[in-house]
DNA sequence: ATGGTAGCCTCGCTA
């Protein structure tokens, strides 16, 4: 059977309901890996989304960061928070198994990594070792030898060509060296980026700031990342980029990624 | 180099 996977930061479930629901209605993705709901669990919109025909698993937080799973199918073995430090509070990680009725059933995180900027601040090294923990968890992850996706935003631009103005991004955290290599030792463990394994060309973006007329300039950048173990990768069909959302009304500054896997 | 916008139980923080 074909599913479908999206990754969609939100930036504010409840300021962005409207566009949620009817993004949601349109594109009907199978699972909607949602990060920045921006909201405790008690506030988040589930009926509006059970409605539609999702299951719905949030890991909330008061104003800031929360992510959450929607799903058509059932929804099983729901893990809130990343391991790796107890003592962490930031509501940046959730995980299911998504069962489908026939070919199997794939795991599903949705992800939100820490933007760490300013570098200097205590925010950058938080933001390594977040990475250097889904790293570790990856690695017990791919020891089931399972298709898995982790989609999310995960705060970093690949290389050179995931932004238009790459030189302005030097020095960033989104872009620094050291961030860039973490992100490579998830493909070193195996990890494949969904939209590079489908699509090379230029300028696909899946962020526009706010300000400064990024979007009007198409000043971009690509931070929202299906990364998936081997097994997902080889049932992986098409990835598409849902450019267009971003133009609309009320967008958010992110736009939705979709990925088709035929399980 | 600067400033620009949006969301949050807002008067500052996060992005």
């Amino acid at each position: 059977m074909a599913i479908s996977v999206a990754t969609w930061n939100i930036n504010g479930i409840n300021a962005r309901l409207d566009t949620a629901r009817d993004w949601l209605g349109r594109a009907a993705p199978d699972v909607a890996c949602l990060q920045e709901i921006k909201c405790i669990d008690d506030n988040f919109p589930a009926e509006a989304f059970e409605s539609l025909g999702y299951n719905v698993a949030t890991h909330g937080q008061k104003s800031f960061n929360g992510v959450a799973l929607l799903s058509k199918l059932p929804l099983e073995d729901v893990t809130r928070g990343l391991a790796g430090d107890d003592a962490d509070e930031q509501a940046r990680y959730i995980e299911a198994v998504v069962s489908a009725p026939v070919g199997g059933s794939l795991r599903v995180a949705s992800l939100y990594l820490p933007n760490g900027n300013p570098p200097d601040s205590e925010k950058y090294p938080y933001k390594l070792a977040w990475m250097e923990r889904l790293r570790l968890h990856a690695e017990e992850l791919l020891a089931l030898e399972e298709p898995f996706v982790l989609a999310g935003d995960y705060n970093v631009i690949p290389s050179d060509r995931d932004a238009r103005k790459p030189g302005a991004w030097v020095g960033d955290a989104l872009f620094l060296p050291a961030t860039l290599e973490r992100f490579r030792a998830l493909a070193h463990l195996g990890l494949r980026d969904a939209f590079r394994a489908c699509d090379w060309r230029d300028r696909q973006y899946t962020f526009w700031d706010y300000q400064a007329g990024a979007w009007q300039r198409d000043n971009g950048i690509r931070i929202d990342h299906l990364m998936l173990s081997p097994q997902a990768a080889d049932r992986l069909s098409s990835v598409a980029i849902e450019r267009a959302e971003r133009g609309r009304e009320k967008p958010s500054d992110h736009v939705p990624v979709v990925a088709r896997f035929d399980l």
